[in-house]
DNA sequence: GAGACTGAGTTCGGAATCCGAACTCAGTAG
DNA sequence: CTACTGAGTTCGGATTCCGAACTCAGTCTC
C-alpha cells in the first residue's frame, strides 16, 4: 500500500499543485467555491456571505472564471444581470474541500458545534479514503500518513 | 497539538474551513506542508525549494508552528540550529493535498506530464474515495458531487 | 414622474503584505 | 585572518488588500 510517484521533477517547471494553488491558493478562492457549493450565485450574496471586499471579489471571480472553475452566465435580460455558477471542474474541487473540513473537525479546536459530515444512509461519520480501483482495496488516511515521507507530491 | 483559534470574527461566526483557511489558506502554507511531506526541514531549503522570500518564510513558519502544524526543533547545539518538522496535525493535511493534486491532474490544462499518483502494488492510478466504515462501502468523488448541494460544508 | 431601490460592478486613498537584496550573528573550517 | 554556513532580521519599494462611496441601467413605490 505505498503511494509512489512517477515523475521527473525538473527545477523550474511548475508542478501541478503549484499551478493549482496559484489559482486557488489564496484566502478567498476556496471559500468562494464552498459558497458556490452551498448554492450562492450572485455577486452581492458572495459579498455578504464571505465579507469579502467588492473589488477583490470582482478580481477573484474573474480569475476563477478564466480558469474554468466558475461560469458567468446571464440570468436576466431586462436589466442585464449575471450570476456565477460552478463548472464541472469547480464541483470537482469538493473532495479537497471535504478533506479540509475533515481536518478542521479533527484538529481545529474551539470550534462551536459545526458541521459533521456523515454517510447519509447510515449516519456514520464519513471517512476519506484512498481507493485502488483495480485492486478494489480501500485504505484510510491513517495508512497514508505512515508513508507520507516517501510520497513525492 | 491542537490548532486553536486566535482571531476574532467581525460579522458572522466562523466555520471550520474558514478558520482553517485563515491559517493555511494563503499562497505558501500548503506549499510548505507539501515541502515538509517531501522531507524538507531546514529554513534555507524551504527557501530554495519554494522561492519564497525569507521574511515571509519566517512569518509563515512561525504561524504554522503556532497552530500546531509544524514543530520547531533543535537539531544541533554547537552552533544552535533549528529545523521544522510536520506534526501529526500537519501530516494529516495530506489527504487534502492529494485531493488537490488529483484535481490538478484532471482539470489543470496546459500542464504536461506531471506527477501521477499510483497504487504501488499494482500501478493503477489512485482514486480518492469516501468511505463509510460501518457500511464498509466506498464511493467516489462523483457520487459525492451529487450531494454537495445539500451538504452544509 | 420623483424618489428610492436593486444588482453588479468601479474608483478611491490608506493600510497591510509581499518582494529581493543586503545585513547580522554565532560558530566552524582552512 | 578570512571565508563560509544556517537561520534569521532589516530595509525600501512594489503589490495587494480593505471599506466606503460612487456609477449605471432598469424597476418599484407613492
Amino acid at each position: 500500500m505505498y503511494v509512489r510517484q512517477v515523475m521527473e521533477n525538473a527545477r523550474h517547471t511548475e508542478t501541478a499543485i503549484e499551478e493549482t494553488l496559484r489559482v486557488v491558493g489564496d484566502r478567498w478562492s476556496i471559500l468562494l467555491v464552498r459558497a458556490g457549493l452551498r448554492g450562492i450565485r450572485r455577486f452581492d450574496d458572495f459579498c455578504d456571505d464571505l465579507g469579502i471586499a467588492r473589488p477583490v471579489l470582482t478580481e477573484r471571480l474573474r480569475r476563477l472564471v478564466k480558469f474554468g472553475i466558475f461560469e458567468r452566465r446571464k440570468y436576466q435580460d431586462k436589466p442585464v444581470r449575471y450570476e456565477y455558477r460552478l463548472t464541472e471542474a469547480g464541483l470537482a474541487l469538493s473532495p479537497a474541500l471535504v478533506a479540509l473540513v475533515r481536518w478542521s473537525e479533527e484538529y481545529s479546536q474551539e470550534l462551536s458545534s459545526d458541521v459533521t459530515l456523515v454517510h447519509a444512509p447510515c449516519g456514520t461519520e464519513l471517512e476519506q479514503a484512498f481507493w485502488c480501483r483495480s485492486c478494489q482495496s480501500t485504505f484510510g488516511p491513517s495508512a497514508v500518513k505512515g508513508v507520507t515521507s516517501s510520497i513525492d507530491l
